[in-house]
DNA sequence: TATCGTTGTGTAAGCGTTTACGCATCTATT
DNA sequence: AATAGATGCGTAAACGCTTACACAACGATA
């Protein structure tokens, strides 16, 4: 049923169907009550592509992933997703979702939606892909986005940019090591480069731990990965008395690497790791990590892109989003706790 | 940029472009290869929302998923949502999202799509509240949408079904538990009614043992329901040898819960789930469960709704996906092999 | 050479909305 | 009672694409 037809059923013009549907324009109180009821009477729903056409507004918002896609890693994008769908389904949007995992290399999904009209704006996520020039060949197309970075990006005209600013739950981290006593910590990365190793050895070493150079191991990104990582760590001597793990799945495999050599979480050994996955609270015993609220980064960003496109003055373009400590159980103080290693000893 | 401006600016006329971009109608290939070449240069896209409106196809379909959200139980969409997106992708099809979680009362979110043309159709997961009124409902507006289900729907035009048959899996569940010996079974349920103790006690009487009413219990949906279950059932005398858990999240803490009443997985009892959740394989001992391929599920309707779309002949309207058992480390013979319960007997 | 089908292209009428504009019809003012 | 400004509504022109139809140019046939 169009518009149209739908008009001349119940007596009046499109052009009162339409004033009705938006409250805009003059109409009076009851004609609109009549429409409105007779719509629902009826089962009238205006055609989205001929609104979209018309307003040059599609009310639609596109998810841009870019990054590698394993089963594991997916799972803070149903998070993201969440966070993101709850702002955007009060303000009337939905969701577009770009083909998880394929990236297309020639151009962008996202810039096709864009220059099509697809999404009235876009989130990207996936940070070492983000570079400034394919910004900038997006913003051309008058779109706006928002992207969730680790470290701000220079102010582009229509981009806002959230960033999740790790130092915090890594502050804690080296914090709650230090204060129990830990001061021989191990690390183990994911991939290089890595910008938490840095942050995290300052901490650790102005609260007087160390991480020394050969107590850190880069694994890979699959718990096997970790296992073997921590196999490594576990048979220097003297042993670090706790290991700081990149991620939880990393730390899935380290911690049965580490029950496999003898040793018990968190006596013998404390374990801390990173992103708080969710199973992170069911691992045995429970992974003491740092929580990304990934919901609340897809609530940020969205709120920012609406704001940019419902023209707002004043759109806050940068939002910082920190992490934080959750303490579960695989943390407990050192065994032994005379060997106080002199900062950046070895 | 609008098709006019466009063709304007490399000597042709709009139809001409339209021409060239569906290769349909008459163009000669000099033409075509032109106009195709001159839009990449000039960085043309048709806007989407006018072809959506004169196709009357958008070339989008939406996922509805019914259902309780809670984040486990979230972590199967992806999987779908991923075995949909790749087929969809190759068809030139983008995903919409309902809202996750947020399932509208009064109107299905999907009804109003089909109604608004936005989505050219839909795939609707959620057994237990697809309801057939609700399908014809929705089948009015002629919309095709294809629905994934646990039970095959009475045929209806328009929709298609694939079924999700448990019973392969449960067999093998049964067969392997039967096999080694283990006659006292314990059920671990999760929420009633549910149709899989019938199929799992069919199968285990079939092959000498027993689930006795006593031992089966329904928990809930977490993990802490899933270990007090565990512990009711352990505390019984004589103790069931093997247990089969509902899902995998309840598993989790049905494990934690063995182990803490001084019980060795599998020596002692033997565990066997239901999922295969992502982390199903890194509990400790790895967790042997039945396996359900989402992505599988996800393809084979989407494959569905597109052959139904492009209306090709003879569409199959149904499929089944099946499960089958993926074998780890919580299953062994049970300890003391002597005790037979007869069938059916307590 | 006149005729006919074929081929490539342009013109214009949709597709289903929104909205600027104009025209009645009212109330409020003098 | 005549006029001015509100107010409510309909008409029609966009919005940017597709496609049926018309038409010109062409080689093939008689």
């Amino acid at each position: 049923m169009t518009i149209e037809e739908f008009a001349r059923k119940i007596g009046v013009s499109s052009a009162t169907v339409s004033r009705a549907i938006h409250g805009r324009g003059r109409i009076s109180p009851q004609t609109r009550q009549m429409v409105l009821q007779r719509m629902e009477e009826l089962g009238f729903t205006p055609n989205l592509h001929a609104q979209s056409l018309a307003h040059r507004r599609s009310h639609i918002i596109g998810l841009e992933y870019l990054g590698h896609t394993e089963v594991l890693s997916d799972m803070f994008l149903i998070a993201l997703a969440r966070g993101i769908q709850h702002v955007l389904s009060e303000h009337g949007y939905t969701l577009l979702l770009n083909p998880v995992g394929v990236v297309d290399e020639r151009e962008s999904l996202l810039r096709r939606w864009a220059r099509s009209r697809a999404v009235d704006g876009a989130i990207v996520v996936g940070d070492p892909d983000v570079s400034v020039e394919w910004l900038r060949k997006l913003i051309t197309q008058k779109t706006f986005c928002v992207v969730i970075v680790h470290h701000p990006l220079p102010p582009l005209p229509g981009v806002g940019c959230v960033t999740l600013d790790l130092s915090r739950g890594i502050a804690q981290v080296a914090d709650l090591l230090c204060s129990l006593g830990h001061c021989r910590i191990g690390y183990i990365g994911s991939i290089e480069p890595d910008s938490v190793l840095p942050m995290l050895r300052q901490q650790v070493e102005a609260k007087g731990g160390c991480i020394s150079p050969e107590m850190v191991v880069y694994a890979g990104r699959t718990p096997d990965d970790g296992a073997r990582a921590a196999r490594e760590l576990v048979t220097k001597s003297p042993r670090p008395t706790a290991i700081f793990v990149r991620t939880d799945v990393l730390a899935i495999g380290a911690m049965q690497a580490i029950r496999e050599a003898g040793l018990c979480i968190p006596k013998d050994i404390s374990v801390v790791a990173h992103d708080d996955v969710p199973f992170a609270q069911f691992t045995d015993p429970p992974l003491t990590t740092v929580r990304v609220d990934y919901e609340e980064l897809g609530k940020s960003a969205v709120e920012m892109l609406l704001a940019m496109l419902e023209r707002r003055e004043s759109v806050e373009l940068h939002r910082t989003v920190h992490t934080s400590l959750v303490q579960r159980a695989t943390v407990a103080p050192p065994l032994h706790h005379k060997t106080i290693s002199l900062p950046g000893g070895i």
